[in-house]
DNA sequence: TTGCAAAAGTTACATTTGTAATTGTTTCGG
DNA sequence: CCGAAACAATTACAAATGTAACTTTTGCAA
């Protein structure tokens, strides 16, 4: 015993949270992705949108803690879908105002109940006090690893 | 209220997973990668050869969760490194056995307690019991979501 | 006013990553 | 034995992602 703490992989952290975050996108991505043509980062663009119409792409990176450049591509993609309107923000040429089309309304309409019913098939194997132990626990790790991710300053994002 | 269950960006699991895997590998990787020059799938091929000896590309490839590919890359950029060796397995020349070189051992040797220090500074803003509840949770999940993704049975992996 | 820096978005380029086809080797039924 | 099927690993190609440079518009100081 001692020496250096062996670093197990299955039991390191930063392993085990990208192990499960793939296994829980991919699961999603073969159901919704698959069968609508909607991409990641499309979904999380059409999520907010849903909630939040006629935000600019720079409010929608902002909620999506995308960059601009995935904002930018998911957007073009989705107009070209019809799935989105976009108007010019009026006094501010530069911004627009995204909002969900009707048929990417009705494409969210369907697609969200699919996306919340196989969280909820992967949270109900947790009971109640599990349940609301990770829900603290993210949030807490979140805040925690925004803060591990600034010191070095290096990429501000604002 | 009522209709569907609206889907929050912030709540919904999925999401919150991938952004906290993000920040964490990219922490990780400010500190090792920039400093090292190693790659995650690298760092990941490094952390079971350091255990386990002599592993095969697909042995590594099992337990990192990498795909065959994956490991196939890494390993050669690693082996052009000179931070591992390559032998070929007595009785089947297609087999390769791996491990790492004097080098790659040194190097090993300075970024494992670096990686587990961040790791231990991210967990330890968690109480005992969360930390425990964690542990247990993310074995829960991952054990569920490897089950979820399997019934389509379009991917198989072994 | 003009003229320069910052902001919103897009475009272009480089890297990374995933999927499919390929090469060499082994196994095994006939 | 010998050829088909299975396997380990790599190579080749395509799709996704990140970083940097660029365009247009705006705000504002001199």
């Amino acid at each position: 015993m001692s020496g250096s703490p062996t670093l197990e992989l299955d039991r390191f952290l930063p392993y085990r949270l990208a192990t499960l975050s793939n296994l829980v996108s991919s699961a999603i991505a073969e159901r919704y992705s698959a069968r609508f043509g909607i991409s990641i980062p499309e979904w999380r663009v059409m999520a907010v949108l849903a909630m939040s119409p006629d935000l600019s792409a720079a409010q929608v990176a902002e909620r999506t803690a995308m960059d601009k450049v995935a904002v930018s591509r998911a957007v073009a993609s989705l107009l070209a879908k019809n799935r989105l309107e976009r108007k010019i923000a009026p006094g501010d040429r530069r911004r627009s105002m995204l909002q969900l089309s009707a048929e990417g309304a009705r494409i969210y309409g369907e697609v969200a109940p699919l996306a919340l019913s196989l969280e909820g098939s992967l949270v109900n194997v947790l009971d109640e006090r599990d349940r609301t132990a990770l829900d603290r626990i993210l949030n807490t790790l979140l805040e925690r690893a925004r803060a591990l991710g600034e010191p070095i300053s290096h990429k501000r994002k604002l």
